[in-house]
Parts: C-alpha cells; sequence; structure tokens
DNA sequence: ACACTGATTAACT
DNA sequence: GTTAATCAGTGTG
C-alpha cells in the first residue's frame, strides 16, 4: 500500500512536516477523487511553541491536536476560512502539521468550480485555498489520514524534492522558529514564500 | 512590487 | 471585547 503509515506521524512535528513534502493529498467525494503534491508545510508544536493553538493547553478548538497522531485538525480561522492540519507528535502532548499549499494533480475541473478561478497556480497556494479547492470544512475534522477509505488520506509520492526552510507565516509570535518547508523553486508555494528567507535543509 | 483594508465568525480572555 | 496559522481587492509608487 502506498498509504503512509501511522507511525510516520509519530516523530516530531519539525520532522513530519519536512518529510511531507512531495507527498500527495487524496480527497475521497462521492463521485470524484481529488489529489494535490503537497508543496508547503508548517509544524506547530505544543507547550513549546507560543505560535501553536495547543500552547495554552487542551480546548475545545484544539482538541484533535492532543489526539492520536495520522489525523486531521482542521480549524475555521478569520471567519471565512478552514486549514487543514496532520496531527503529528513524539510522544504525549500536542502536535500538528498546517498544509499551506499543494500542487494540483486531479480533480482540477473541480477545483476550479470551488475556488472560482481558473489559473492553476492560484488554486491551491494558501491554506485557505487549498480547504475551498479541496471542499474540506470542520465536518473533515479528525479524520484518519492512514486509512484509505478515509474522506481525506496520505500516500507516497512519485519523485523527492528538495526542502527549503524559512519562518513561519502570519504569526506573531514563535519567529524564531524556522519550521515553515516547503519544495525549493516550486511555484506551487503561497506568494508570501518569495519574501521569506529561506535555505535549503 | 508593495502596503493596507474589509469581510465575518468562533473561541478565548 | 479582542484576536486570529487568511484572502481578495484597492490604492500607491
Amino acid at each position: 500500500m502506498r498509504i503512509l503509515p501511522r507511525n510516520f506521524y509519530a516523530r516530531p512535528s519539525t520532522l513530519v512536516a519536512k518529510e511531507l513534502i512531495g507527498k500527495v493529498l487524496v480527497r475521497n467525494l462521492p463521485q470524484r477523487k481529488l489529489e494535490g503534491i503537497m508543496v508547503e508545510t508548517e509544524a506547530y508544536g505544543g507547550l513549546d511553541d507560543p505560535a501553536s493553538h495547543a500552547f495554552r493547553g487542551l480546548t475545545n478548538r484544539n482538541r484533535a491536536m492532543f489526539k492520536e497522531v495520522g489525523h486531521t485538525y482542521v480549524y475555521f480561522t478569520y471567519g471565512f476560512h478552514h486549514c487543514l492540519n496532520f496531527v503529528a507528535k513524539r510522544g504525549e502532548g500536542a502536535g500538528a502539521v498546517l498544509i499551506r499549499a499543494v500542487q494540483p494533480v486531479e480533480g482540477l475541473d473541480f477545483m476550479r468550480k470551488q475556488r472560482g478561478v481558473s489559473e492553476i497556480l492560484s488554486l491551491c497556494n494558501g491554506p485557505g485555498k487549498l480547504c475551498q479547492a479541496f471542499a474540506i470544512d470542520g465536518k473533515q475534522n479528525e479524520a484518519d489520514v492512514t486509512d484509505g477509505n478515509s474522506s481525506i488520506f496520505v500516500v507516497r509520492g512519485s519523485r523527492r524534492y528538495a526542502v527549503s526552510k524559512s519562518v513561519r507565516i502570519g504569526i506573531k509570535k514563535g519567529l524564531d522558529k524556522k519550521w515553515r518547508y516547503y519544495a525549493r523553486d516550486n511555484r506551487f508555494v503561497s506568494k508570501f514564500s518569495l519574501k521569506s528567507v529561506s535555505s535549503v535543509v
């Protein structure tokens, strides 16, 4: 099976975030399947990471971050957007990897309809955008991504990518950590990336 | 190319 | 009452 096993996610979220670059996000819908190669991710920790939703402990919103690895953590933010994460951590505590951008591979027509734009580079180049393109909202929270019958799961990719890293985007705390990972020179990453200081991992 | 803003909701303080 | 792991649109240089 090409599905990533649960133990893939049972490691520090920084390592999981880095290794998720190049892996494939699959969305199972009743009548179709959507696929995209993950090209940009960010790692979030627990009590060690002031930028994390889990920093102040368990709440109703961040519950998924404390549960079993290999499940989704989908949250709603800014009154408009949903963001997709995979729960990833080593041992107890909390942690997750935010999926910031994917390169669309299958189901482009559906994604264009969802997004209301046709330009392929603008379909999934941001955490809110890819959730809209993949029709992901709160109902997909805590889905098991290690199950091929799940509405969302992850499989291995067909090639390797050179990975760069930078500070995380859109946060005000934890800026000392370079926990954003992205496929180097890939045009499908979010636009903010052009500005960020980066270095090869 | 860049900065700034409005939209709109839920969770948290 | 304030904030937020965002986005699209507008205005300026």
